[in-house]
DNA sequence: ACGCCCAGAATATGATCAAATTATACCAAG
DNA sequence: CTTGGTATAATTTGATCATATTCTGGGCGT
């Protein structure tokens, strides 16, 4: 075994480098997801491989995961796009979220120890700073992360990874919400959450996050009719 | 000998030639559905490309996509494996199969005409048939396009779509299931969900096919305690 | 308006490089 | 002398890229 250092500067797993299909996967899941790409946009290879300075081997990979997601869309002849919400996908992602997010948090506020707890109240606060900045990349980065440090606690990995699945499918809605109600109005039931962890009872907690899913997605469905 | 449909002989779209990765998916899909791979078994790109006569970015694009369905998954390494299922596994896909199948039941029901429910009876029959002459595969083909077609009457396509996703998860498993039970002793609750379906019992359907799911997994978790 | 032609983008292959697993040889200890 | 382990070599497999081919869509001419 090598003990010499390595020049390997990454962050998060040390020693281990990412291939580039999964690099580039991560990026336009994140760009995705954090409303930097708007529904109906068109993604092509080319303009991806220009962007990014790979080749087209990695980025064909990361938009055939990111199909199968439901991120993005077959546009019927070989063009993919990001996908625009119906009413009725609205509707089903609704029931969706409710079912298994709710799940999620009962499982979680069964397990997690007041160091979790603590954790959570961290995010929900920078969450609250990105608000009053008024800063929209940081507000949906901040409700993601709160969301899924809670669900990551249940140790469920199946039921979170269909969870994150569905959040693939209005990430670039919610921007457009934002864009219209601005962050100021973003009003969420977070600390309904942190309080029901805090006095230990998980069937209030999953009944705020039912809330607060209910609420969100009501905002998402009044700006699709309002096209 | 090539394992892939000719194009000119495709029976569903006359004229449209899916490209080469799609029909690599699909063969892997059935394949890892319908018991054609075993739990564990390595998944290799090159002997993939011998195996199917193709160049290697088809079959890197859908492997790609059958890891993000959860039909295959990443071994550490860059490796990729038929996966093996814990009994958390299978415990939060029964939530997950209860809670979303019987929804696409109860509006399936709330949709279906007459001829759409002979159809499915006839699919049922189909089932019967294969469960008769022992054959295993004809019997998970036949399960899965009961289902299939029931919950494609929902026309609830982002449900339907995650229905799918987690077939994928427990299809190798349901293989093993056969082979230790025999096709004969797999009793099924379709002619229960049959009989709602006819009398306009939307409800009755549902918890049918809750029953069909909970007999189901539960001898694939007999199988899994059983190593 | 209809059909043909061309630019551009996506598909697919093979080649090349890097990493990992397997096989082999060597050394040491019992 | 055999056996166990480790280090090294060889083979297999994965990752990436550059290139050739095919197909879609728009523009041009009739």
């Amino acid at each position: 075994m090598n003990l010499i250092a390595k020049p390997d500067t990454d962050p998060e797993n040390p020693g281990v480098k990412p291939p580039a299909h999964e690099q580039v996967y991560r990026t336009l899941r994140e760009q995705i997801l954090f409303g930097e790409m708007a529904p109906g946009q068109a993604v092509t290879i080319q303009g991806l491989t220009q962007a990014l300075g790979v080749g087209m081997t990695p980025v064909r990979e990361a938009i055939r995961r990111l199909t199968s997601d439901g991120a993005l869309v077959f546009q019927g002849n070989r063009r993919v796009s990001v996908p625009q919400l119906t009413i009725s996908d609205v509707e089903q992602l609704v029931y969706l979220r409710k079912t298994m997010e709710s799940e999620l948090t009962l499982r979680a506020a069964k397990r997690m120890d007041d160091a979790a707890i603590a954790n959570l109240e961290q995010l929900d606060q920078r969450l609250d700073r990105a608000i009053s900045a008024g800063d929209v990349v940081g507000y949906l980065t901040n409700n993601y992360l709160f969301h899924a440090y809670l669900y990551e606690q249940a140790q469920a990995p199946v039921l979170a990874d269909l969870v994150n699945r569905v959040w693939l499918r209005f990430g670039p809605s919610l921007r457009v919400v934002c864009g219209r109600f601005g962050t100021q109005n973003l009003a969420d039931h977070h600390k309904e959450v942190l309080e029901a962890l805090q006095s230990g009872n998980p069937d209030a907690a999953a009944q705020a996050i039912v809330r607060d899913v209910e609420q969100g997605m009501q905002q998402v469905k009044t700006v699709l009719t309002a096209d």
